[in-house]
DNA sequence: ACTTTTTCATAATGACCGTTATTAAACCGC
DNA sequence: GCGGTTTAATAACGGTCATTATGAAAAAGT
């Protein structure tokens, strides 16, 4: 019993997501929240905490949602295929929004002040367990004859993600998608074969 | 005619720098740059200005303090030697201080609010400036010989900076010194020969 | 020694931060 | 319709933000 809610939670973790993208997880205001989801403050309370829960349901929806190709690029027959499609889908999605480029996770990874040092662990370690999948991607791939066997998983997994770092800097400093795919070639442009 | 100041007007520029190194422009408040510097507030006001002023000045003792390898490395005769001796060096630069890994550049160029936008606009200039220098001398390059006429200096240049940019992200996420050397030494097995 | 000028430390300013009491409104079972 | 319960909106909370007014302390000119 009791009164309903009037607002879709859903649509208002997307619009707290966008900003979230757009501003870092200390550069967005419940000010900034509230007029995003279109929504009172206690509304936004009570139905996700406080911020540091509200983020870190808009990072769960960012991973389902927008980097639902990482999964899928894992399954690909080889490795050059692999980081292509990685790299290609991660410079559509640091340019596809002219309102929040870059990386959600990059945008609120790097500085801070001390108060926003657990959410800083919770993307560290989000962004370590995508290298850990790709490096896991790569050993399999050595074993299956994929990649030499002079070839390091450790340091491929660690350059293909430095090089998405980077790109996601870059599409921040207001990077074209053409530019990006330049990058994305050139890191390409070497990838170890079997 | 007047008092003197007491404190050293260097040293205090030397510790808000630290502070903006690590927590970034909004992520450092007056409490932690007062207690860095050891100075109280109106001092640091009659010193440098405001707090957009002062990020300025620490920017500028950064570029000539911290990145002074970057005009000595455009330098060296060949473009391998130019990549080579950037990344090595970025990469002590990123974790030769414990307190302060990374970028104090690409710390600061990411998230925050909108107030923020100014201090964000000159850290993307300056990246778009070291990016145009490296440019030039990969142009150069091409004129030399030193590089094929397949070579694409923009591109080049912008690659290496992600992968700077990339390693910078890495370094703040806790990277060792070694993980970084294994992702520049995969950067560079991508450099073009002539 | 005294006035002037600059720097110093203390403490206050208004604005905004994340977080909640508080109260009115809407729904349920009865 | 009515009590019980949940949500909604308004407005307030203490704390911190960048910035500065205030007045004491210190140095230079006369």
């Amino acid at each position: 019993m009791g009164r309903h809610r009037e607002f879709d939670v859903e649509k208002a973790l997307d619009a707290v997501l966008c900003v979230f993208w757009r501003k870092g997880y200390e550069g967005a205001s419940y000010a900034d929240l509230t007029e995003a989801a279109g929504v009172e403050r206690p509304a936004l309370y009570s139905a996700f905490g406080n911020k540091e829960a509200m983020f870190g349901r808009a990072l769960d929806r960012y991973y389902e949602r927008y980097l639902d190709y990482l999964p899928k690029a894992l399954q690909l027959p080889t490795t050059r295929e692999v980081a292509t499609h990685i790299l290609y889908n991660a410079i559509d999605l640091n340019t596809r929004y002219a309102d929040h480029t870059g990386c959600l996770v990059i945008n609120g990874v790097l500085a801070g002040s001390d108060e926003a040092e657990p959410v800083r662990q919770v993307l560290i370690d989000a962004r370590a367990a995508a290298e850990a999948q790709l490096r896991e991607r790569f050993e399999r791939a050595k074993a299956e004859g994929d990649l030499p066997e002079t070839a390091r998983p450790d340091a491929l997994a660690a350059f293909l993600m430095a090089v998405l770092h980077g790109m996601a800097v870059q599409a921040k400093a207001g990077f074209s998608r053409e530019m990006l795919e330049a990058v994305a070639e050139q890191a390409l442009s070497t990838w170890p074969a079997r």
